[in-house]
This record gives structure tokens, C-alpha cells and sequence, in this order.
DNA sequence: CAAATACAAATTGTATACATAAGGTATTAA
DNA sequence: TTAATACCTTATGTATACAATTTGTATTTG
């Protein structure tokens, strides 16, 4: 055993810029401030450096010379790509995750999932993203295989964060795709458990589709009432 | 214009161990020594250690927390996970680079493409890896992707030492072999410039079925000439 | 007034010194 | 002789001071 006190400080403070990252609280294209992150976590600036490149090499954030260090954006362009490349990855990495699993992974993955689901039904909408993300990122983990992975981590940032609005349904419908999703998951588990890999990979699909469109909808949202709007113009308000 | 002279010290000090990564040259699994680096290029510990994050993250080497950076080791579990990924990974890259390219990546394509042609008939082996090396990361990045890029650039990293030997031909028949993957480079750059998608994927797909027999031979070896160990196990020359 | 330049402030990059942790060696006790 | 422990050496992590670069602002000049 080691002490867990000083030395994870570095790691943890990773983690939280990681989370805030994913939670949108750092908000995309926006500037780490180099001083200011060293003043909250209370460690210098050397280490946070460290941090910086970490977080560059995961992409969660661009490096620039001598400009610093700025949150993944995510323009138009890049969601294209998103939406282009998220099924053949997130395909390819469950059928690797049945047929390379071990006994021994399935209880993390059903304790996240539980907390998962306690979130999504509680509400806690920011959460479930988060936990969501850690599940598919243990997935990840279960196939094995170095190659993936990284691009695997690289659609989850994407993912987490534009997810953050399919975990706060706003009607019955989304309410009901939600507890679909849910539902997905466990089926997902007993697919890896049995080491079905074609059965792991079609609800991988479904599960993809079912978000695609809330997705999509994020990026190009439903146009503003037309009658609003000629109301406005026809009046010559401005 | 930005003066080239120290700024880019650490970009080239970054840049040279990769190098010597891919080519061997430091060998996978062993341990990169802070101090000896830091006296090599002439530098400080700080920013040799964001070099060492920065490799880390790009799957170079391997970060322990108190214990140093070490090459990315070749074990043979993750080279069945090479063979079993390059083709998904090279495949889709190579679609996007057809349909993402733009007419001013060709000429740096090929460029690449002239030296590394000439490389390989001098016989100038590592340039030849790390020229090819170039090569494909240059279609990664007309693939404007950055969810791919990352397993790409992975891949990449074993796919270069492997091939360290692909270069070096001890045949008539591998002179060959290493000539018509010269010759497959122009035709995808044609098949890019044409943007013709699945031509470019046939092609790639034809290109690593290539080289694949070559880099599974130098895995696994022929086994070595039976006689001779019946005749020492035979006399217990031990 | 616009553009260019010079200066000042803030930010980023690097070096060094110090703190902490890991690994090895010698000494001691059983 | 062996095993355990204390100590020393080496290597890694962090803080701070300093250097260089960038950015904002004011001043000057046409």
C-alpha cells in the first residue's frame, strides 16, 4: 500500500480538469489559465505544465507555442467527422471487448452501470454523462487493445460533451430514450459476459443510433417559430 | 516569420527521439535516462519531462509515476492486435483522405513519396522506414479526422520498427516486394488526387496484405533447422 | 485621424535548487 | 550464513527565480 496523500494530488487535479472538460464547465475553445489552475489546486506551475501536455496528448486540449493551452473545440467540421466515424470505433472496440473480456471485468462494469443508472434516474444529469462515459471507457479497457483505444478516448470527449443535453430530457419521449439506453447497457453486459461479439456489436449499433439523433439535434437544433420571426421583421422592430 | 534558431530546440529534441524510436535506435522496453537526455540535447529537466508527456501521450513511451519513461514494448499479445486493427484503421483513413483532400497536399505527398522511392533503391533502410513512416502520416492528416489520427498515429509507431527489417531486402523475391509498395505509393497518390475513395482503399488494403506476410514473418520467425537441435539435445552437449 | 512604433504588463518557457521517493549496499543481529 | 535494517546513492517530483515571448496601450508621426 501507498500513502494516497500527496502524491496523487497531481492526478487527481488531471482528473477534475478532465471532468470539468467533459461537463462543459470548461467551455470548448476556451484558454486554460496557466496561473489561475495553479492557484486552485494548489500546486505549482511545473507540474501543471505536466498536466497541460497530458491533457494535449488525449486531446483534450490544443497546444500552441507560446500561447498556452485551449479546450478541444468543436466547429461544425469536426462533428461531421464525429458522426462519420463513431460507429465503425465504438463497433470495432465491442467486438474486441467479447471476445478479449475477462471475468474479472464484469463487476466494474456492472458497479458503473448501477451508479448509472441510480443517476439517470435521479436526475443528475451532468453525472450520468460522466458515468455513461466511464462505462464505455471500460469497455475500452476490456478489448485490449492499444491501438484503439486512443481514438476510442478521443470520441468519448466529443461524445460526453455533447450528451450533456440527452441526460436532461425535456419530454416523455426523450425520458423513455434514456431508459432505453439504460436498458442497452445491461444487454450490453450479458453480450460481453456470453462473449457474443456479433450480439455485442448490433446493440452497440442500436445504442449508437438511439443517441445519434438526440445528437444530431444538438448540433443543428430545431429552427426558431417562422411566425416569430416575420412578426418581428414585418414590423420593422429594430 | 518567426526566428527557427532556439524556439524549436525542444520540437527537434521531440522529433529526434521519436525518430530514434521508430528506428530502433532505442530499443522497445528499455528506460529513457532524464539525465543523460537532458546532457544529449543540451537542455534542462523541465521541458525534457513535457517531451516525456508529450511521447506518453502519443503512445511512444510509457509513463510510471515515480519510475520514469519507458519504450513501448512489443510484446507479442498487443502484435495480434496490430495485425487485427491495421486494416479497419488504414482502410477507413485512406476513404476520408480520398474524399477530404485538398489539391495542396499532393505535392508535399509527393515529395515524400520521391525521397522515400529513393531512399529505398540506395538502400538507405531506417530513412526508408521513416520515410514511409512519413508518408502515411501525411494521408492521416489529409484524412482530416482527428478521432482516427490518434490510432493511426499508433499503429504507426509498431508499423515503422517493424518494418525496420521490411527494408533491408535479403531476396531477389523481397527487392520485389519492396518495389511494387513503391510503386503502390504513386498509384494511391493518383487515386487521391482523382478521389476515387475506393480505389484508395483497395489500394491500401492490397498494401498492407504486402507487407503483412513480411511483418509476420519477422514475429514469427522460421523456426530454426530441426536437425541441429536433435544433433546438440542428442550428444547433451550441455 | 490612421498607422506605425515604442514601451509596459502579462504570459509562457527554462534553469536551478530543493524535497521526496526508490534502489542498492553495508552492517548488524539471529 | 542469512535476513533484516539502517544508511547512502540515485532518480524522480516540485517550487521558485529568471529569461524570452507575446499582447495591450500609449505615444508619435505622417
Amino acid at each position: 500500500m501507498s500513502r494516497p496523500l500527496p502524491t496523487d494530488r497531481k492526478k487527481d487535479c488531471l482528473e477534475d480538469i478532465k471532468m470539468r472538460i467533459l461537463t462543459l464547465d470548461i467551455a470548448p475553445g476556451s484558454d486554460l489559465d496557466e496561473a489561475s489552475l495553479c492557484d486552485r489546486y494548489g500546486m505549482s506551475r511545473t507540474p501543471m505544465r505536466e498536466i497541460f501536455q497530458r491533457l494535449g496528448g488525449e486531446g483534450f486540449v490544443q497546444l500552441t507555442q507560446n500561447r498556452g493551452a485551449k479546450v478541444a473545440s468543436m466547429d461544425l467540421a469536426v462533428m461531421r467527422m464525429f458522426f462519420q466515424t463513431a460507429p465503425v470505433i465504438y463497433a470495432s472496440v465491442a467486438r474486441l471487448a467479447a471476445e478479449n473480456r475477462r471475468i474479472s471485468d464484469l463487476a466494474p462494469l456492472q458497479a458503473t452501470q448501477e451508479t448509472f443508472r441510480a443517476a439517470t434516474e435521479g436526475g443528475d444529469a451532468g453525472q450520468a454523462a460522466l458515468l455513461n462515459h466511464r462505462f464505455h471507457l471500460q469497455i475500452g479497457e476490456m478489448a485490449r487493445n492499444p491501438y484503439l483505444l486512443p481514438s476510442l478516448k478521443r470520441m468519448l470527449i466529443d461524445h460526453t460533451r455533447l450528451s450533456q443535453t440527452f441526460y436532461r430530457p425535456a419530454s416523455e419521449d426523450e425520458a423513455a430514450r434514456v431508459a432505453r439506453a439504460v436498458e442497452q447497457h445491461e444487454a450490453m453486459i450479458a453480450a460481453f459476459e456470453a462473449q457474443d461479439a456479433q450480439r455485442a456489436v448490433d446493440l452497440t449499433i442500436d445504442h449508437w443510433n438511439l443517441s445519434r439523433d438526440r445528437l444530431e439535434q444538438f448540433v443543428t437544433p430545431d429552427p426558431l417559430p417562422i411566425d416569430v420571426l416575420t412578426e418581428k421583421g414585418g414590423a420593422h422592430a429594430v
